[in-house]
DNA sequence: CGAAGTCTTGAACAGAATCAACTACGGTGG
DNA sequence: CCACCGTAGTTGATTCTGTTCAAGACTTCG
């Protein structure tokens, strides 16, 4: 269908991929407020870039990886199993996010990754930014930030799991992913590339696919959403923030 | 009724309170690993330590606390606040925890902490505290160490929330308090202190206090559990682990 | 064009919520 | 010491949100 969306999405990244000076990776974690030599060293650090096709597991949980990456296009997912194949999303990774950082202290994943999209990845040595972030203090205090950046997250999807109905966990789902496309200019106003099947939301939001159709099927026909494609749009953000029960704010 | 369980938390405490030097907390968090010199600065820095009774907020959403506290004896908890009054718990403090030690980053809390049980906390300055960690950078690192610890607990939280039954949810609920409790040698075997109520259950899990009521009483009449007065008793360690879906380890 | 994967829709069902009455208990005060 | 009160927990009846099972329709892609 609209394939143009994608394209704009593969498209100027085929460019950008010779620097990391101009990547919005850098405005994230680790990465953030780097000064110009340490922006040179990442990039000499950097092993090259990796594509990886949509739905492919990336990393699996109870390994200890090697790499380290920076998600330079696509979506992926991270998330958890349990023995009888329930399966609850995590985290969604979008343009720029690191995966997986909490490998520079566990021994061990205790989630897995996976592509949603076709992936490109920035590849780095654990072992090299293990070395960077001992040999700058600084470091650790940014991954702090991060950390607790990331603690408020989840306190809110927490409270959204724990406390909400399906319209609402849904709504702020899309209203959640939309603010995050956004800030890495990835929407075009309302508009933007929406891969997750129903399966993912569901596994997300601790709902069932059917569930999910049925409640986004009343957001569609309410008008509030309209999706063609892999495009979605938010058509009446007011009433969106108002099922989401805008006053407190959205899980980051 | 079972005084004599509330008398052991409280008595052998007023004598280590004189000094920061064998308290529990010392292995905990910030603290950890600390020198004997900066235990005595630790010391230095305590402005005194704090009483306060059973069901009181003593930090509220969006201020910016001046105090950062160690408790020392007792329980509290952390939690958010829906609009129309739906609360969803996030955490329990036990003995040794610190609170809220994201203050050292964040201007506002996002959540308020209440006292479950009469407490007593160690009272710090964050001024002091902050001043403290900017001074080494050794802190961050064991700040972004518990960070890490902390969001592998909340993901197995989430999964819990998400993925899992009411029985599940109490079950795993209940064996990682006891191990918590264990850890801080707070367990006599299987048994130990239990202040929550069942609506402190509910709004942990999701639940509503009747289910919690029903899902507890199925698991006593099945002999899993047994509960007298403020004190719970795992009677049968082995089913409360294959009801918790053992396989997977319980949210830390 | 066919096949696989995804979404939608319906009908029956289940787990959990809601409403409400009743019980047990610990603390308080007469 | 007992009666009373408020809080917490139990239990039952009913309702509702979300699940399960299943069939059919729509996409996407080779």
């Amino acid at each position: 269908m609209s394939d143009c969306i994608d394209d704009s999405e593969t498209q100027p990244t085929v460019r950008r991929l010779l620097s990391c000076s101009d990547c919005d990776a850098r405005k994230l974690a680790l990465y953030q407020d780097l000064k110009d030599g340490e922006v040179k060293e990442i990039e000499r650090l950097r092993r090259g870039t990796r594509h990886v096709p949509a739905r492919r597991i990336i990393l699996r949980a109870n390994e200890t990886p090697a790499e380290i990456y920076t998600l330079r296009e696509g979506w992926a997912f991270r998330f958890m199993l349990l023995p009888d194949g329930r399966r609850q999303i995590l985290t969604y990774y979008l343009p720029g996010s690191s995966i997986p950082y909490e490998v520079l202290r566990a021994p061990r994943l205790h989630f897995s990754v996976q592509t949603l999209t076709d992936v490109t990845l920035c590849v780095f040595r654990v072992e090299d930014i293990k070395r960077f972030v001992e040999d700058r203090p600084e470091a650790y205090r940014r991954l702090c930030f991060f950390y607790e950046r990331r603690a408020i997250m989840f306190d809110h999807f927490v409270t959204d799991l724990g406390k909400r109905t399906a319209q609402e966990k849904i709504a702020r789902l899309i209203l959640n992913l939309h603010e995050r496309l956004a800030r890495r200019g990835l929407a075009r106003d309302f508009s933007f590339t929406f891969p997750l099947r129903q399966e993912h939301i569901a596994d997300t939001l601790g709902l069932t696919p059917v569930h999910v159709s049925r409640t986004m099927g009343v957001l569609r026909h309410e008008g509030l959403i309209d999706i063609q494609g892999q495009t979605l749009t938010i058509t009446n953000e007011l009433e969106m923030l108002r099922r989401a029960g805008m006053r407190s704010p959205v899980h980051g």
